[in-house]
DNA sequence: TTTTGTTACGCAAACGTTTTCGTGTTCATA
DNA sequence: TATGAACACGAAAACGTTTGCGTAACAAAA
């Protein structure tokens, strides 16, 4: 049966409505019709065409429907790199808003580059997505060269930015309270009796490594402790981490307490301090930022800042959809998702 | 300048080729070949045009490329879950190879749902994409219930399987050498003087499980050691790791040795030997698979098998980009990449 | 003056849909 | 026997692009 539809042999190509159009003899729309079950086709018309296009597995190509509705159902992130517990639980939680509300989600890495973040960007806003979500790559932001996001911005372009963000960007962002973050670490570790808490950050062109130094710093002067600039440290992330963390740690007067702002480095001080003989907490109380694994592993596991990246995944989705289907303007929006305190074992004195 | 052009207020339009025709009152056809610096067009013509949608920010429309072209230049991935550092590495991978070649990459999640798995396939197979990169989910190889696959083949639609793959599908496949891995596990286990190894394992259907205790027990039996079934065992995801395999180290006679077939149940393993006082690795040794970054951390740091996930993703892709560029059909291939013992102080008697 | 050639463009099809608006046929009603 | 409705379908436009081919206008050569 069905036979008449010619195939290529080396190709397959995909059954259309024309094909089975012409098979029946009859117009492209009848056939559009009768597999909507439209009342406007005879049911015995309806039936057969609906028999043969299921025969054929047929199913509408998404990209004329695309083109002929001006939208396309997708959504586009675009993060610095994948291979990062944080990023990867975002994406989770857009994916998880995104299908539920009937959207795709199209993952591009620009791995920290300005240049294919850029690329990815004229990749993705030349019809193929409907919005886009984005946590800006660290060299875009060394750089502050935004002219393609203003370039989006000015255009209407449906934008949401996540994490790493740029204030002056006139559009909706999602963002961890990293100031309160900070400011609840640095507490927790004054609370348990530590007087000369280090702080391992990132260079200051990295928002959030910024806004948790600031964190850092409010918590102290709070409790009325003077700063000492000496014990606050930049790491540089092109350069071996384990080195830098070294020279924090393991000297004559090392900090009784390091506040890092993410796993990594806190792993790292960890490993350093169990190496120079320190115990912790008692010697050096350890805590970190993190949504990661290593932190329960370590030894003592490590207290840390819970970040909820899957929540943000789905705020920032929520906002991108929103946008995407407001008819009108309306005011950009800036969600705070607050963070939670874990305490692990690196900083519980009487366990 | 250039004030003709009608922009909708609440939501600016891209600009086309037929709204800069309209502009300079000429066809489309003329303003497609301006811009392509076509010789048929008159240069004073021409420049004004490029000038013009050079001041509007023109790019042609992908979705009408796309269907134009009859490909898309994007390939689709579908993995169970990405908050899973071997998955995101194998991203990365099929990302950087994808973009060298030209073509970009949708991620969906399956999240370890069948049902989940069949509407990615509909979504990315409707013409969104070119071929398609598939790590099975837990739930489909429970079910073994491949139909969706085999639909994609019988149209010769381009197919790759990674990882978590089904021998019976007729396709590309790209695989890290299980066997071979868990054998170079085991052995080096052995050499140590390990006598009795346990082997944390996954359910039957996860082939990647099935593959490594094969390995492992070619390896005992290689080497003249009996097995016992009862050092087996097999971990349900679905339920607390850390109380499963509290069973098989927390025991009067507990394993000298045990080989987990990922980093998390290695690590756990970990904690739970330290957490009975068995010292590591002289009472016990122990070994993972892993791509991950908890191995590095823990105390002592996991000896692993590390698996590529890199490499992985790169041969996937290149795989499926000379499947969909090829012309006529060709062998399906079976890539294996082999991996590496990496020994860290987790099963280092010397150290 | 006629022929030939060049220049500079326009037409239309094609990709695969959906949907509005016809339109020809049949059948029942006045 | 006209009239109207109901039925079943087709034509065509639209989404945005590319490209082979046709052609008007003009200039140069025969």
């Amino acid at each position: 049966m069905y036979e008449t539809v010619e195939l290529n042999i080396y190709m397959k190509q995909r059954i259309t409505l024309k094909k089975i159009a012409k098979e029946f003899g009859v117009s492209i729309s009848t056939v559009s019709k009768a597999l909507k079950d439209s009342h406007e086709i005879s049911e015995d018309t309806r039936e057969r065409i609906k028999a043969f296009a299921d025969f054929y597995n047929y199913k509408p190509n998404s990209l004329a429907l695309q083109l002929r509705n001006q939208k396309t159902k997708v959504i586009g992130v675009i993060i610095p790199e994948i291979v990062h517990h944080f990023f990867s639980t975002v994406i989770d939680g857009i994916e998880q808003y995104a299908l539920e509300n009937g959207y795709n989600v199209m993952v591009c890495l620009s791995n920290e580059s300005y240049e294919k973040e850029v690329s990815n960007f004229n990749l993705l806003t030349n019809g193929s997505v409907d919005g886009l979500i984005v946590s800006i790559a660290r060299e875009t932001q060394e750089n502050q060269n935004y002219k393609h996001f203003q370039g989006l911005i000015k255009d209407d372009f449906p934008l949401v930015l996540f994490d790493r963000i740029n204030e002056e960007l006139n559009c909706d962002k999602v963002i961890i309270d990293d100031v309160g973050g900070a400011y609840k670490a640095t507490n927790h570790l004054i609370e348990i009796g530590s007087k000369r808490i280090a702080l391992l950050t990132t260079q200051d062109f990295i928002t959030v490594g910024s806004l948790r130094k600031e964190g850092y710093l409010y918590a102290l002067k709070s409790q009325g402790i003077t700063v000492d600039e000496s014990l606050i440290y930049k790491i540089d992330d092109n350069k071996n981490l384990y080195d830098q963390i070294e020279k924090v740690i393991n000297v004559p007067n090392p900090p009784d307490a390091v506040l890092a702002v993410n796993e990594i480095y806190a792993a790292n001080a960890l490993i350093c301090a169990k190496e120079r003989g320190l115990a912790i907490p008692t010697d050096i109380a350890i805590i970190g930022f993190t949504s990661g694994l290593i932190s329960e592993f370590t030894s003592p596991p490590l207290s840390c800042i819970v970040q909820h990246g899957y929540l943000m995944g789905q705020q920032a989705a929520e906002l991108l959809i929103n946008r995407i289907e407001s008819t009108g303007p309306s005011e950009y929006q800036k969600e705070v998702i607050s963070t939670n305190l874990k305490i692990r074992k690196s900083t519980l004195l009487d366990a």
